[in-house]
RNA sequence: GCCUUCGUAGUUUAAUGGAUAAAACGGAAGUUUCCUAAACUUUAAAUACAGGUUCGAUUCCUGUCGAGGGCACCA
């Protein structure tokens, strides 16, 4: 928001010391509140060719800021910092603005596409909180963007193959053998199960079906790894997959017909969420097309065939590793169905941007990506951005599935909402509500403190989850902002008065400090957006919307409109409060939460 | 072993190289004749350690200690 002061500054510059100085390079803070200022702006970076100590140059940038601005009322230097007030039109002014504004905060066009690519699962077990964390990342950092003025493309690439998912595909066709019924007559209806899970459960079963497997093997003599090799069920699910790859019917039919119950269930989970997208990939349609571009690298000479017939790139020139793009039989690798699909997404889209959201885990996996479409000459290679995230972990310690100590998020958000409702009951003001509406509420309160409590955190660090802390209604949480928005909701509804145009109210409105502070973070809004878009972190935007709602409180139980005294007062309260109001309404869907007009 | 990320109050999180390191939870003490007390006010408490770079370091560099993650013809 101060981008004029900015320019200001660079054209004295100039003026004055025959100096080009990038106008974002200087540094604008709020004044601290200790000190008498609206902004404060750092002028050591000007000693040096100001040839003056930091408070003469501080002076004498203040002096001929306040030339070139009718809207500085006065300056002061402390140290090396000079404060800048403004005058109280120019707060009026931004207020009217802002509130005069249809989608205030929002960007406009930028003329560029961007994809971003979230969830990812694989179609072997039901969603986790890590896929939770990832899903409100992607679809979050996607309105965000949308916000700044890009046109975004939300994606989501199916893992639907490989030996993962023909492990479950086994122990269920032994169950079904074991039972003596049809394949296909255990399903999820059947069951009473969701899809995911009912897949998820056979997935488990094998793991312990095969872990019985390898301890016979085990009292037999044999060590771990011949043991793994002896197996018959290991056998026997890379026979599956080499049936799959050659196209056998019924392992096919079986194979679709699980994923089919798989893909109902993650439907219902992503709708719980509230999270959308535009175009699925599937990995079973471009793990091919993976294999034709490492063809094509073979043929340019950027990859190595060895006399194993196995596909190499070395990268060792660039800090990394050889790396294996394609096995000696032939089948395609991870990051060859990566490549793949790469091609696929920009032949669809011919975006300019390309994000990925998956975690931390993979970050050698997404530098080799880049570095590989980089050698191929792609020109989206460029575009290619890792949105990398941290683990959650637990009190307990990590995630891990074999520990049983993961945590579903089907059950997860289940425990929110039956969380909300309890603490909601207690506080008994939900008279005249139908249970219908209720139950709405209770949904939008538990998903409001998952969401932001996993949103406010920097993607990039891990976080812990502390199931009993995240369903805490109070302090910096989902349901505080939500609470503000409420009460302003009730504080609008409950005014009897006719609303007056906000040009006439501010006319020689004499502004609070409180008020005043309220407009000044009011006006970072649109900046806070941008931020959060540049550095792909929706936490940004999350606490400055807790923020504000603090702020809002705060100056809410010193300056109500019952405490004012004029109408006047009351008139323009009002106006500030809506526009408080309109922003975290704004920036709670930007972060993917509901805001209820009553709780 | 090699590569990489991270160490901030008791706990969970903030702080584009800038002023006295900011909040929340928990602890202690208060505030309802008043538009929603899921609120507000007061209070104690932290930059792992040792160097370096400079006007100035939680932030950048080096080392030590500690905790993750990655180095597979798994995805």
């Amino acid at each position: 928001m101060f981008h004029f002061l900015k320019a200001s500054i660079s054209n004295i510059i100039t003026e004055n010391f025959q100096q080009n100085i990038n106008a974002n390079s200087i540094q604008i803070n709020a004044t601290p509140t200790d000190f008498v200022g609206d902004c404060t702006i750092v002028v050591f970076p000007f000693t040096k060719f100001s040839k003056l100590n930091p408070e003469a140059t501080g002076n004498f940038f203040g002096e001929q800021l306040k030339l070139q601005n009718s809207s500085i009322e006065s300056f002061n230097v402390v140290k090396g910092f000079l404060n800048i007030v403004f005058t109280q039109q120019f707060w009026l002014s931004q207020l009217a603005q802002a509130s005069n504004q249809n989608n205030y905060g929002f960007h406009p066009s930028s003329g560029k596409k961007i994809m971003v690519e979230y969830s990812s699962p694989n179609t072997n077990k039901p969603l986790h909180l890590g896929h939770v964390r990832n899903i409100l990342l992607g679809h979050s950092i996607s309105e965000i963007l949308k916000a700044c003025g890009n046109e975004v493309i939300k994606t989501t690439l199916v893992n639907d193959r490989g030996i993962h998912i023909c492990k479950s595909m086994l122990a269920y066709k032994k169950d079904c053998e074991k039972r003596e019924m049809e394949i296909g007559s255990i399903n999820p209806a059947t069951e009473s199960m969701k899809g995911d899970h009912l897949v998820g459960k056979y997935y488990v079963i094998f793991n312990d079906l095969f872990k019985l497997e390898i301890e016979k093997l085990k009292a037999e003599g044999l060590n771990e790894d011949d043991a793994t090799k002896k197996s018959t069920l290991m056998a026997e699910t890379q026979q599956m997959l080499l049936d799959w790859e050659a196209g056998k019917p019924e392992v096919i039919a079986l194979w679709k017909m699980m994923n089919s119950w798989v893909y109902e269930g993650f439907d219902a989970t992503y709708t719980t969420l509230g999270v959308t997208f535009n175009k699925t990939y599937y990995e079973s349609n471009t793990y091919l097309l993976g294999k034709e571009i490492v063809q094509e690298g073979v043929a340019n000479k950027v990859f190595t065939q060895d006399d194993d017939h196995s596909v190499w790139i070395d990268l060792t020139a660039d800090g990394l590793d050889r790396k294996i793009l394609q096995r000696k039989d032939g089948t395609s690798v991870y990051i060859t169905q990566d490549v793949g699909t790469a091609q696929m997404k920009y032949n669809d889209y011919g975006m300019n941007e390309s994000i990925y959201v998956v975690g931390n885990e993979q970050d050698y996996h997404f530098k080799v990506l880049q570095l590989i479409l980089k050698k191929m000459n792609k020109i989206y290679a460029d575009g290619i951005y890792h949105l990398s995230y941290g683990m959650v972990e637990l009190p307990t310690g990590k995630m891990k599935s074999r520990e049983g100590t993961v945590v579903d998020a089907d059950d997860l958000m289940n425990e929110m909402i039956t969380s909300a409702k309890l603490t909601t009951e207690e506080r008994g003001k939900l008279d005249g509500m139908t249970d219908d509406e209720k139950q709405k509420l209770y949904y939008t309160i538990g998903m409001g403190a998952l969401k932001y409590f996993l949103l406010k955190v920097d993607p990039k660090k891990k976080m812990l989850f502390n199931p009993a802390e995240s369903i805490e209604l109070q302090g910096n949480t989902g349901p505080f902002i939500q609470y503000t928005h409420a009460r302003i909701c009730s504080i609008l509804r409950n005014n009897g008065l006719e609303r007056k145009d906000v040009n006439d109210v501010i006319k020689n409105y004499h502004l609070h400090q409180l008020e005043k502070a309220l407009i000044q973070e009011i006006n970072l809004f649109p900046d806070k957006i941008l931020e959060s878009g540049k550095e792909h972190n929706p936490s940004i935007l999350a606490n400055y919307t807790y923020n504000l709602a603090k702020s809002f409180n705060q100056f809410y139980a010193e300056l109500s409109v019952l405490k004012a005294d004029t109408e006047n007062e009351i008139q323009f309260r009002l106006h500030l409060v809506e526009m408080v109001n309109k922003v975290i309404h704004q920036s709670l869907q930007l972060l993917g939460i509901q805001a209820p007009s009553v709780m």
